[in-house]
DNA sequence: TAGGTGTCGACTGTCGACAGTGAATTCGAA
DNA sequence: TTCGAATTCACTGTCGACAGTCGACACCTA
């Protein structure tokens, strides 16, 4: 039995990923306020983990505070996500580069697994959180810690507007998970062999075609606004 | 005369400006623990504060917290630097084709101003900053929010960085400020052509050329560290 | 003397409380 | 009724205090 050193969480992570999924799931609205003793008192701890929960939660992008200080709810645009697609061409490349070279067989079999969970997912939700986990993982294998780190900064947005996306146009959804397993199995070939170049030009061929997504989806979204709204 | 909102700063943000300052002119030296009673004492303010610019401080990498949450000044490595050169190649380039199509007169004037300002400095303390200032202005004019913010966690491991080595080895950075100033008009010659993939071009020259400077700098290091350590 | 055990001190994580600050709201006057 | 001023109200920023935890050091035992 190995057993390897634990981390004791904080109550500022724990309250973290709770305010993180509630987002996610769309349990709190982008634009809504959410202040910090209501939070407190709901959760049942005090405002100083929950403060630093949202600090932390501001870096990734999910929550922003105005000009006074209060926190809101992120609400993202179209502009936020061709911010977010033009910093992942950057960066995902440069990172899977260097996966190529770097990874080790663990890795690699950890990408693997990832994908069969994604294959047998049952839920679109669950496709998303794997693909987000997916990248997560060969940033994380790059060896380039900074470069993960950003990362973080940006994967929890890209979830936050595809959960979006998919509770608005479920139907657009329909061939998102074949295509991310077919998708993801060719980059993970290609990771596995081990040539640098060809990876980093797999993956910016995988996030130009997700763009693709993100400009249909982003049409759709205006097109049922022109429908609801006016 | 436009009297653009004044931000009303925190003593976070004080604590946090003071603090950068003492790191970047090493009054903290690299590896040393920094007890947050203790700059709460010496500041004369209470923990909180304290507390939240050590956090802001992380995000721009002036300071680590090891396993047990206790905060040290950041010590960077060689490694370090590679990894934050690979990102400005990757950040960088794009925020100036941006620039190139988006900045205001305005913009060009202001970074015009910190050219004159460099040609006039009297340090290299203050050419160090004056350089980060530039590049900083790119980043901002680019108008492209999530890659200045990423900007603000690499350019503070520079300046101490560039700082230590300036600490360490006068003598090589004769010629720092004539061919900063040098690419510096280069850069914003491109950027005012408007011409985007030319202002990418020249970006990308100007940091590759920057990496000379460091692996030089960590050779000098190197040397000087056989010279003195063993 | 070496290895293991108990104690002490230092620091972080967390808590409740208070003061200051805009915004919203109410009240009074024209 | 409408405008302006005063007042409440809901927050955030900041503070001091306490408890839990970890390493260092002394001590005990074989």
């Amino acid at each position: 039995m190995s057993l390897s050193p634990l981390s004791r969480p904080n109550l500022a992570h724990i309250v973290r990923s709770r305010l993180s999924e509630a987002i996610l799931s769309g349990e709190l609205e982008p634009g809504q306020h959410v202040p910090e003793p209501e939070l407190a008192s709901r959760l049942g701890v005090s405002r100083a983990p929950v403060r630093e929960a949202l600090i932390e939660l501001e870096r990734q992008g999910l929550v922003t505070s105005d000009s006074r200080g209060r926190t809101h709810i992120a609400r993202l645009t179209l502009e936020d996500m061709e911010e977010i697609y033009s910093l992942r061409l950057a960066l995902e490349p440069l990172a899977a580069g260097l996966t190529a070279e770097r990874a080790t067989t663990q890795d690699f079999e950890t990408l693997a697994a990832n994908i069969a969970a994604t294959e047998q997912a049952t839920s679109l939700a669950e496709v998303t959180r794997l693909d987000a986990a997916f990248h997560d993982l060969i940033m994380r294998a790059s060896g380039h810690r900074r470069a993960a780190h950003f990362w973080e900064g940006l994967r929890y947005q890209v979830e936050a507007w595809l959960g979006l996306m998919q509770r608005r146009h479920q139907a657009v959804f329909h061939s998102t998970q074949v295509e991310t397993v077919k998708a993801h199995k060719r980059l993970l070939k290609v990771l596995r062999s081990g040539d640098a170049a060809a990876a980093e030009e797999e993956m910016k061929k995988h996030i130009v075609s997700w763009r693709r997504w993100l400009a249909m989806e982003a049409d759709a979204a205006a097109r049922s606004d022109r429908k609801t709204a006016p």
